[in-house]
DNA sequence: AGCACGCCGACT
DNA sequence: GTCGGCGTGCTC
């Protein structure tokens, strides 16, 4: 007799079909278990559902019910936990549970026809256990009194943690630690290790190899992260599945992998935007991390030299409400404790449109004569981020978007950074044929530019390196997107860097993320103002601790600490982010923002979500958003008890988004706040079922697609 | 989202 | 006469 299946399948949110399909098979199968059905003309990987539930729905035709192709044998059905991780996640964040969790999966898992799959599973597994070829274990580093100090907390209570450490101060032992320990008291527990960014995880697998291969084998750790091939992504996802793989590391999308004996994540650098998503489901990993670590009693670890407010806010005392123990690593280690002196240079006693303030100039000069480097930013990629004609007042607005196209004086173009349309730069104005246009603003390429000129007087000592010989001129190389689009260029230019080959390094912020640059003594932020008027409320939190990492760049070498500094020219030197900065008074700082936060009733103080919306034009985008909260506000309060709910909900008007339009779509949102998280999570649900019947309108003809993002990162 | 079916323009 | 454009509609 047959029994009757709920199965989840990749079905998007806006598709009219269930959240799960009923099919039939001989066997019962567990919750969990993989299988293939037939959906329409194709077969597709589905998981099971809750057992033998009756479809919700209720009333499909019991003809249409198809039986289920294969289970997925060989792999153990996905544990409960998973299960209610994916559910609590789709429910969260607004999307159907089959999206999310066939997501969730690797690629190949979908791909791979029975036999193909048979034969990846019976691939002899490398022997476990100590790898006699790995490097004999080098010494651990004892721990000094803070790590240890954060160590016997994170042991003796049970989360989560927010490890408050300044750079340098030596987090990833102490990352490092509390996995060992986990590992020797638990045979066959496992541990989840995530960052944010793929271009931080070889180092941290090289750090977490050298130090587990000699005790458990090189195939006990494992990466997981968008930059690996789909066959890698299967293997890993088998390890971790199988329990083979005792330590995960990876970047968000790791924080779904299934773990079946899941005790401890830590999420390095947990300020970093780069655990939100922003596209599919726009989950924040940090925030499922906290989530699976109470569903499955395992210890989180939040690190952060400047946590995000919201963890801050999280981390106050407990009988304040605080819900995360807070453990402070104040000192860097091995240097003389201190971090670098912060200069601010007043640009309004500059001279008029200088981009490098003569004192910035002088010591930049100073350090490279002293064999040092020196790091410039400026958040800005390109030559000039406008390109203008003085006579017509054109400028290079990109035809498909609302934004300038960027003047790339290395190749000659115009480029734009939103749709990727690039053309020629033209040798006359296209308006009135001037031949003498300009560019407005500057970008890293310029910088380049202009610091060879400023310094093509300066020639090398003879202490940096045999390479490079004494009287040489200086070395300037740029690092951004431009130069780091081939895979391995950013590995090979840091490189260079590190072997010294490199006097003045000019980049994005790309190149102030984690990277330990040893002889650098000197960083500067050129232009850092922008975030300090930015209409986005979360811009000043990024920008200090932008400056924070930059600073922890600086000053990392003993010998050189002591002597390191950072820069920030500004019109605004008064500014209290840069009075926190120069002190390194992060809590000074987080306290002032979320006293602002809360006077405005702003996260962590209320709980957002935006809607979006794309559209043929900005009225449609916009009559779309504003239908939906018209019948937010009439119908549903016509809804049985639904008015008090409402009543805590603020839908605020649709209006277009900062750049209104991309490759000639039209984009809006609209901000829907709430005191109550409760509150609003509920709405949202409900309003689900509005936002679709409203698509159809007919002031809505030319809606392409709309998304919810809760907890939004940027507004 | 895929993937079909379906009805109108330029090619072997 | 076919290949193929992407508009609507369905998938347990």
């Amino acid at each position: 007799m047959a029994h009757w299946l709920s199965i989840l399948v990749q079905t998007p949110a806006h598709a009219r079909l269930g959240p799960v399909l009923t099919y039939q098979s001989e066997q019962p199968r567990p919750a969990g278990t993989l299988v293939r059905v037939p959906l329409g003309t194709r077969e597709t990987l589905g998981v099971v559902w809750n057992g033998s539930a009756i479809d919700a729905t209720g009333e499909i035709d019991p003809d249409k019910i198809r039986a289920v192709a294969g289970v997925l044998e060989g792999i153990a059905p996905l544990n409960a936990a998973w299960q209610q991780l994916l559910s609590f996640a789709a429910s969260y964040y607004q999307r159907s549970v089959g999206e999310v969790a066939l997501a969730a999966l690797p690629p190949q898992l979908r791909e791979l026809n029975p036999k193909q799959m048979e034969r990846r599973l019976k691939r002899p597994k490398a022997a476990a256990g100590p790898d006699a070829t790995a490097a004999p274990l080098s010494a651990i580093p004892a721990l000094t009194p803070e790590q240890a100090s954060a160590v016997a907390q994170i042991e003796t209570y049970s989360g989560p943690f927010l490890l408050y450490g300044a750079t340098g101060s030596g987090k990833t032992e102490v990352y490092l630690h509390c996995v060992q320990t986990l590992l020797e008291q638990d045979p066959d527990a496992q541990a989840l290790v995530m960052v944010p960014e793929i271009n931080l995880t070889p180092q941290l697998e090289a750090r977490f190899i050298e130090r587990f291969a000699p005790i458990y084998g090189a195939q006990a750790v494992v990466s997981m992260h968008s930059g690996m091939t789909n066959p890698q992504r299967l293997k890993a996802w088998l390890a971790a599945h199988s329990g083979g793989a005792r330590i995960v590391l990876g970047t968000r999308m790791a924080v779904f992998a299934s773990l079946p004996k899941l005790k401890l994540i830590v999420v390095d650098e947990e300020h970093d935007p780069s655990y939100k998503s922003s596209e599919g489901a726009r989950y924040s990993a940090r925030d499922l991390a906290i989530y699976r670590g109470r569903l499955e009693s395992a210890k989180v670890i939040l690190g952060s030299a400047t946590p995000s407010l919201e963890s801050w806010h999280q981390s106050r005392p407990a009988e304040e409400g605080g819900r995360y123990l807070r453990l402070h690593m104040p000192s860097r280690i091995g240097q003389t404790g201190k971090l670098p002196l912060v200069r601010r240079v007043d640009m309004n006693h500059q001279p008029r449109k200088a981009v490098f303030s003569l004192p910035l100039i002088d010591a930049i000069k100073e350090r490279v004569l002293r064999g040092e480097q020196c790091l410039v930013f400026l958040n800005r990629r390109g030559y000039a981020p406008v390109l203008h004609c003085a006579e017509c007042d054109w400028k290079s607005a990109c035809p498909h978007c609302s934004a300038f196209r960027v003047f790339h004086k290395i190749d000659r173009t115009l480029r734009c950074h939103h749709c990727g349309f690039t053309e020629r730069v033209p040798r006359a104005c296209p308006s009135c044929g001037n031949v003498d246009i300009g560019t407005l603003g500057r970008g890293t390429e310029q910088l380049e530019e202009h610091l060879a000129e400023l310094l093509a007087d300066v020639r090398r000592p003879n202490t940096v390196s045999d390479a490079f010989p004494e009287g040489e001129p200086l070395r300037i190389a740029r690092i951004d997107a431009d130069t780091t689009r081939l895979k391995g260029a950013l590995e090979e230019q840091l490189a260079a860097v590190h072997a010294g080959e490199v006097d003045v390094l000019v980049g994005t912020q790309m190149i102030a993320k984690g990277h330990d640059f040893r002889r650098i003594t000197l960083v500067a932020a050129v232009n850092p103002d922008g975030a300090l008027f930015s209409s986005d409320f979360r811009a000043p939190e990024r920008l200090f601790s932008l400056l924070m990492q930059a600073a922890g760049r600086s000053g990392r070498d003993a010998a050189l600490g002591a002597q390191s500094e950072v820069w920030v020219q500004t019109f605004q030197p008064a500014h209290p982010l840069y009075a926190a900065l120069k002190t390194y008074d992060y809590p000074a700082f987080a306290k002032q923002q979320l006293k602002e936060r809360e006077q405005a009733a702003m996260p962590p103080f209320s709980a957002q979500a935006l809607v979006r919306a794309d559209a043929r034009t900005q009225e449609a985008a916009q009559a779309f958003l504003n239908a939906a909260r018209q019948s937010a506000q009439t119908d549903m309060a016509q809804w049985e008890g639904w008015a008090p709910l409402l009543e805590q909900i603020t839908l605020y008007p649709a209006v277009p988004m900062s750049i209104q339009r991309v490759a000639n779509v039209e984009r809006a949102q609209m901000l829907v706040e709430s005191p109550s998280r409760a509150a609003l999570q509920q709405f949202l649900e409900a309003w689900q079922s509005v936002l679709h019947a409203t698509r159809g309108l007919p002031e809505c003809k030319g809606l392409i697609r709309w998304a919810i993002d809760v907890d939004p990162l940027a507004i």
